[in-house]
DNA sequence: CGGCTACTATGACAGCCGTCATAACCGACT
DNA sequence: AGTCGGTTATGACGGCTGTCATAGTAGCCG
């Protein structure tokens, strides 16, 4: 376990972005955050004193930060370091999740965006540096790989783009072919773009 | 116009779809639907005993069949039929708007899917049916331009999932960027299955 | 003219929300 | 022993939500 040691404020950013990724921001109240990270509510206002959009954005940093942190791990994890692996890699983690526990949830960083984005508060930059924060690894893997350096931020923000995309299909028909397509059409452009330049 | 010549229904289904892509659905309440109509409020309990459950499946219903009936009318636009030249024409759609419109709002199915797809209520299958509604004629037009059609779906599944996922980063990043960079690099990929087989 | 259907109008209801105010606990330090 | 800062506890508040009940109006039809 080793979990439930962390601290009262970890345990509900944590809850907020679990909450959120199934339900949606406006849908996840606080007090369904406090009792779902089995914290006082109390607490709430006491380390959040901005409010419901302070605990949102930390929960969106919380879900960026863990992103790119995979990366690395998924990279670690490669018989031979291809891009076509990795994004393999990135995919399977959703497939995993979803043939285990059901369609219930999607990317935290998606219904934030989808439900802040217009609402102009401090929770669209929260968004925005989410995606840098997983971009930004992914890039250099690719880089790392053989990509030249123009095209690997390209490369990243396409991969996370269909990655994103396949999830929200995926939840929507309850079917993870959105996803096993995106890893099967998507491989071989990826790895010729790792390819020495002829 | 002729737009306010529709019926106050048909208004209403508009105007939710409208203020779903743009707030998110549990950020848009019943009432503001029926102002932004202008219809009255009354109505609402009239033309949907459904409550706001139907009213937003409707939305979705004909945000689907909008997108699905769009891709007809992007084929017919294009210069010469390519793959590459219709996934342009579909997010040219996107940049169009935000650059003349800035980046309120995205894609009404996505976020019911966000929302809803934990749920289990009716919204659910109504997103489902919405995406298919979007990839059938997609797939039957990358069939017209010489996609095998054991591929066109898988092809059609992939144009969609990024292009969700572009215009999920974009209104991330208040940046077009992802958008014309998923055209840039999936052009090449979607042309090469078009071609005839060697 | 009566009546019937389609539509509108309006108010009330219970429920949940985020936020705030206030007070109590509690371990630590001197 | 005392007190002080970091926590927790609890209740209240106003506002908004979806839904319902009820009454009212308009217009066609016999």
């Amino acid at each position: 376990m080793g979990e439930t040691r962390r601290g009262p404020r970890e345990r509900m950013v944590f809850s907020a972005a679990q909450l959120i990724r199934r339900d949606g921001v406006a849908a996840t109240g606080m007090r369904e955050v406090a009792a779902h990270a089995g914290a006082p509510r109390g607490s709430l206002q006491h380390y959040f004193p901005g409010g419901k959009e302070q605990l949102v954005d930390e929960a969106v940093g919380w879900a960026g930060r863990y992103a790119g942190k995979r990366i690395a791990r998924f990279v670690a994890g490669l018989d031979e370091p291809t891009p076509s692996g990795l994004f393999a890699a990135m995919a399977a983690q959703w497939t995993d999740e979803y043939a285990a526990d059901g369609f219930g949830a999607g990317c935290p960083v998606a219904a934030a965006t989808v439900e802040c984005a217009a609402a102009g508060g401090s929770t669209r930059e929260a968004v925005a540096a989410a995606f840098t924060t997983w971009r930004t690894p992914l890039a250099e893997a690719l880089a790392g790989m053989g990509v030249p350096a123009a095209r690997a931020d390209s490369l990243a923000t396409l991969m996370i783009s269909t990655l994103e995309g396949a999830i929200l299909m995926a939840r929507a028909a309850r079917d993870v072919h959105p996803l096993t397509t995106a890893v099967r059409e998507l491989g071989p452009l990826l790895d010729a773009a790792a390819a020495p330049a002829p």
